[in-house]
Formats: structure tokens, sequence, C-alpha cells
DNA sequence: TGGTGCCTCAAACGCTAGTTTAAAACGTCT
DNA sequence: AGACGTTTTAAACTAGCGTTTGAGGCACCA
């Protein structure tokens, strides 16, 4: 072939290193030697370790947001003649697709996780702009089925209440290797993605749904008085 | 004084500074630099970096977990002769104690939260491991207060519950510039962190209780065919 | 065969990091 | 005042980083 494979190991190696031990702490020198390749190649094929995070969050992005993305407009179709998208199952299909966009296992899911953690607890924000930049409009698609799913929620509070769920999706995944460790020991059961998932959509159903003196007492919901 | 300020000085830099930018990506020489004092003093005060960091968050948690503690006991107390505590309330004194407990502008707390998420998507587990070595009882303590207060989730759905929480709270406070920006800009509101827990709150209670179909058509809750 | 474009390679460059050193400064005793 | 333990200082050291370089390999086509 015309482009050798050099550029696929280096992302396969890097997609790794760096959920493994963070972008700062993974060098240039242990990526090229785990992918059996020649250390400039990296600055040859991307330019910068900086496009090679970048590229990396590219190729594992794209076709997920794509998949999404046409998800979506599926749902947002069945709704024309009436009807809204129940919370659970636009849940169901994020994750699913997060899960099983991509034909391998789903370990890659959570090794891009774990990506996402760090990216987001990375200052510059050199990453996050661009990921806002480019997966911005598959995220406000979906925020605004979300937003006809549960119309109670006044916007502001569906905004934090999203992000929170971001958070708790994120993080979990992120650290999940000792997360693992914990559940084994106090309940005797291994931990698959899976099975964190279906955990998970209760969980955040139940916290954008939210609890308020509306749910306990029949009154309007915590924020609402701020609505705008 | 025989000790000098130069440690309370190099803490103040550090925690500053590792929020900032990460423990990586800061180094020694910025934090002796901003706390006006020669390079060689933190090695000669701490030993090395790495237990720099691990005092930073001994510093701040410390204080926090004590004053935890202390109001967990009282509110177990006021428990023994029958009753639980709320939910609710189980959160607001957490919450009130990690904003308030130092006596500065919750402005620390912040920072602190934002160290807390870099230290959760730190891959080396030296300083996980410290921490929960070191700060555990107090969280069990928290978790069996919890476990009496919705008695009708089952231990491991509480438990991932709670780890769930725990991602939207760090998570959010983590990337709180950023999200202030947007928020600014879409509800053309500033944000606090008052603020932010006051939205936190029904989000963590709602999730914590579940949506399931238990909530939604009086079945049991979604996860409890696998009590143990 | 010889040239052309893409890729690989080993080596080096410049730089910044954490850490160490040894002398100087300081404060506190007798 | 002088001796002593503690702290500060400036400078150097070692190591590893991302990046650059220029020579070389290799497939392809005239």
């Amino acid at each position: 072939m015309s482009q050798s494979d050099t550029v696929q190991r280096i992302l396969d190696a890097a997609e790794v290193l760096f959920a493994q031990k963070g972008f700062a702490e993974t060098s240039l020198r242990a990526i090229t030697s785990r992918a059996g390749v020649n250390l400039a190649a990296v600055n040859y094929h991307f330019g910068s370790k900086e496009a090679l995070i970048q590229a990396v969050f590219e190729r594992y992005l794209t076709p997920f947001c794509q998949a999404l993305d046409a998800k979506l407009e599926e749902l947002e179709g069945e709704t024309r003649n009436g009807g809204d998208v129940p919370l659970e199952k636009l849940f169901t299909v994020a994750s699913r697709l997060a899960l099983g966009s991509h034909g391998d296992e789903p370990r890659r899911a959570m090794i891009f996780f774990r990506l996402s953690g760090q990216a987001y607890s990375q200052p510059q924000d050199h990453l996050r702009a661009w990921l806002r930049e480019h997966y911005g409009p598959v995220f406000r698609r979906f925020l605004a089925l979300l937003r006809r799913a549960v119309p109670d929620v006044p916007p502001m509070e569906l905004f934090w209440r999203v992000h929170f769920s971001l958070g708790a999706v994120i993080f979990t995944l992120s650290g999940m290797e000792s997360l693992q460790a914990i559940s084994k020991k106090d309940f005797n059961q291994s931990v698959t993605a899976a099975h964190i998932t279906q955990q998970l959509l209760p969980f955040v159903v139940g916290g954008i749904v939210g609890a308020g003196p509306a749910r306990e007492r029949g009154e309007a919901p915590a924020g609402s008085q701020r609505r705008n």
C-alpha cells in the first residue's frame, strides 16, 4: 500500500498508553517503542505530540458521533407526528452506541472514557475547545431531544444535570479498574462495562428528572423559581 | 519561630498551581518562584515532589474529614432512639462542610475539587491508595448512614450510585471555569459554588433514589433482581 | 538504469525537569 | 563571643523530554 500502517500502529499504542498513564506522563518514546516504529515517525506523520492526541480522539469520536447523529435523526423522525422520545430510550441509545459503535469489544470504549476524563481535567482548553468545536452540534441535538423529554425541568437545570450525568459516566468509567477491585471484594462480583451502564441508567434518569420538593411534596421543582 | 513559614508558602503556591495546571505540568520551579522561596526548599522540607502533592491533600482533607466525622457522629446520636437521617440532610451536611470547613471563602473548596479530579484521573494509584487508606473510614461511616436512609436501594446499587454522585460533583467542579463560560453565555447568569451545590442536590438525591420501573410504573427498582 | 517521492532510521539538539551539593546565613544556646 | 543545629541559597548534575536533521531504503515509472 502507499501509506504504511505505521499511522495506525502509533494510534493504537498511543490510545492505550494515554489512557493508562495520561498525556503528559506518556512519552513519544514509549509510544513508538510499543508500536514498534521509529521515534521520529510521530512527528513525521502527525507533526507534533499535541496533534497526535487530537488524532486519537478523532479516530474514536468521528464514527461514534456519526452513528449517534444518524440515530438521533431517526428518533426525531419518529416524533414528527406527535409524541416525545422517552428519557430512558435517549440514554439507552447513546450508551449502546458508545459501547458498540466500534466493532471491537467494549474495551475500546473503556479506554476512551478514561481518555475523556483526562481530557476534561486537562488544564489547557486546546483540546476541550477542539472537541466542542467538532462535536458540539451532535451534543446540542441530543440536548434538544432531551429537553422535550423532560419539559418540566427548566433549561438551566437541565443544562447542569446533563453535565452532572456526564461527570458520573466519565468519572466512573475512568476509574473503573480500581472500582472493580473494591466491588469484587465487597460484593464478590466482577464488573463489566455493560453492567455499569445498566447501573448508570436508573441513576442518570433519576438525576435528570431530579428530586425536588416536586417529587417529595408535590410542589414545584427545586430550581424552577429561576426559570427563564 | 523555630520553623519558618516557608512550608506554608510552598503549600499555598502548590495548591493553586496544581489545580490550575495539573501535577505533571507544574514544575517545582514554578511553585517555589510563586512562593518566593528557594528551589531547594521543596526537597528540603518535603523530600520530593510526590510528597509535596500528598502534603497538599493532607492539609485540606484532614480538617474536612475531622469535621465530617464529628458531624456524622452527631447525626448518629440523633437517630439512636429510632428514625433515620433524611437523604437530603446527609448531602446538605457534607456539602456545607466541604464548602465551609475552612475559614476562607469557598474558593479553596473549588481549588480542592479540581485537585481531586486530577488525582482521580491520575494513572498511578499511589495517591488514590493513600487517600483511601487515610480517609476511608469516614467515607464508610457516611455510607452506612446513607444505607439506612434509602433501605430500598440494594447495597451494590447504592455503592455504585454513590460513586456516580462523586463523579458528578468532582467532574463538574473540576471543569467549572469552562462551564461558567457556557452558562454565562447561554443563560446570562454567573455561577457560584453555592449555586452549583444547590443545583447538585436534587440531581444527586434523585440519582441515589434512582429511577427504575419502581418510580415509573410502581414495580421493583431496576436493579433489584440482582440484590444480594 | 537512473531518478523521483515517500517513508524509515539513528543520532543529535536544545531544553526543562527533579534532585543534590556545599557554602553561607540565621537564630539560639552556653 | 563563639559554637552548634537549622534553614536558605546559588549552582551544578543527571535524566528524560519533544523535536529536528540528514543519510539511507524502497517502490515505482520513464
